[in-house]
DNA sequence: CAGTATCCGATGCGATACTG
DNA sequence: CAGTATCGCATCGGATACTG
């Protein structure tokens, strides 16, 4: 009488939720709508999602005409881009994005941080800063961080930002002492830098005139504008799991 | 090093996800949007999902603070409504509804006809009509739909509108006769009315001047006024299933 | 680097039966 | 009417190994 598996209902958000209520899919999503085009650049925003199960996610994104795959000719990488109506998915994700920034508690949020996604997220949202020497290098340590995964550097070249685990060898401009929870609350614009600073979570270290500048960028992620609701009406503290 | 079976981000996308992303969830919130307070007024609108489901779904959005549960005091049933935070779910809901209406193509949506579904989304979302006789009944036969649920009726009183399955014995004022997909199509505006009448598709018979107030409320579902993206660029030819 | 193929375990979900 | 409890199957997704 009605598809397999579906919600047997015609309706435009039963059928949108079919196609995009699948686990990582939104998710997907966003790591396409941010700009990367590769596999792996892909797969580098979804630190805990196996291999096979992101080359699932895309094909059935392809299937489902929101996403074109163009295969690579001999050693070049084939690419993935959204289509006209994957694009058009960034307002739903606008949306959702905006909604779990306001209403979301920070606890459960914090319980979730993988550093490998953070410096990724602060990678994609950071610009290539003007008067700055090229290159630009900046040093993050992460006090609590998993072994392997303490030391990262962001490489800020003329027109793109290297993201390295690995010491990339060059001078160290300016560095970032921190931990993982304070790190995440001032990039998401959940605790201001500046009180951050006073109470000695975190330490920015290097030439007086670079140190400034990277206070200008390091509270920076697009969301960080929108600010949180009061703590009291905020949701999420039992979580779903 | 993070959470169980999430996503392992304190991204707001990703924590909205974990929140949002279950099966049904957007739909019983969808429900509650609408206005449905009642265990089996939000189960209405989901005729596919079983009441074990259902009541899980409502447990999960109460503990994580989006659904507020008033236990019924003796007789008197528990009403179900959404906290700020719930409430506030009205933009993605929005947003997500308004990308399927423009980007996902009829042909998958038509193959996913419920017609308990259809019925209850029309009475939602019709309005008891002025200058009409209290009450007014109108007599839906649908020539495709299951044996047993083929006539359905919708009575128009003062305040509010009810919807029956059997034969409620009152005066029939109209009726519209059709198959599910024509009434689907005209309903969500995938097809105009006036081309279904002139095409044969549908008849509509009773008084003159109740069916010439009847082609007024009919092609009006919340959505109709969305118009769908060109046919060749639409998504969902292949299903996700 | 960019995937595919296969296996297997966890869980999600539906069906059914039962309670206040 | 408004749910809860239990069971068992199906599917989803993670891990691993393999390919061009």
């Amino acid at each position: 009488m009605s598809s397999d598996t579906g919600y047997g209902q015609y309706c435009p958000l039963a059928m949108a939720s079919e196609m995009l209520g699948n686990k990582w899919t939104m998710l997907v999503i966003r790591e396409l709508l941010d700009g990367s085009t590769r596999f792996n650049d892909i797969g580098r925003g979804l630190p805990l999602a196996s291999r096979s199960l992101l080359a699932r996610r895309l094909r059935e994104l392809e299937q489902n005409g929101l996403v074109e795959h163009s295969a690579g000719t001999r050693g070049k990488s084939g690419k993935y881009r959204l289509t006209a109506a994957g694009e058009a998915l960034s307002s739903v994700v606008r949306a959702m994005a905006i909604w779990g920034q306001e209403w979301i508690d920070e606890e459960p949020s914090l319980r979730n941080i993988d550093v490998r996604f953070l410096m990724w997220d602060m990678r994609r949202n950071v610009h290539p800063a003007e008067f700055l020497p090229d290159p630009f290098t900046v040093q993050f340590i992460f006090s609590d961080a998993p072994e392997g995964l303490k030391d990262h550097w962001l490489v800020f070249k003329r027109d793109d930002v290297d993201l390295c685990y690995v010491d990339p060898g060059k001078e160290i401009d300016v560095y970032v002492e921190t931990d993982l929870r304070t790190m995440t609350r001032v990039w998401m614009g959940w605790c201001r830098l500046q009180d951050a600073l006073k109470e000695d979570k975190i330490s920015i270290t290097g030439q007086d005139k670079y140190v400034s500048r990277t206070l200008d960028w390091l509270g920076l992620s697009g969301l960080s504008k929108v600010s949180k609701q009061l703590k009291h009406i905020r949701v999420g503290g039992n979580s779903t799991v």
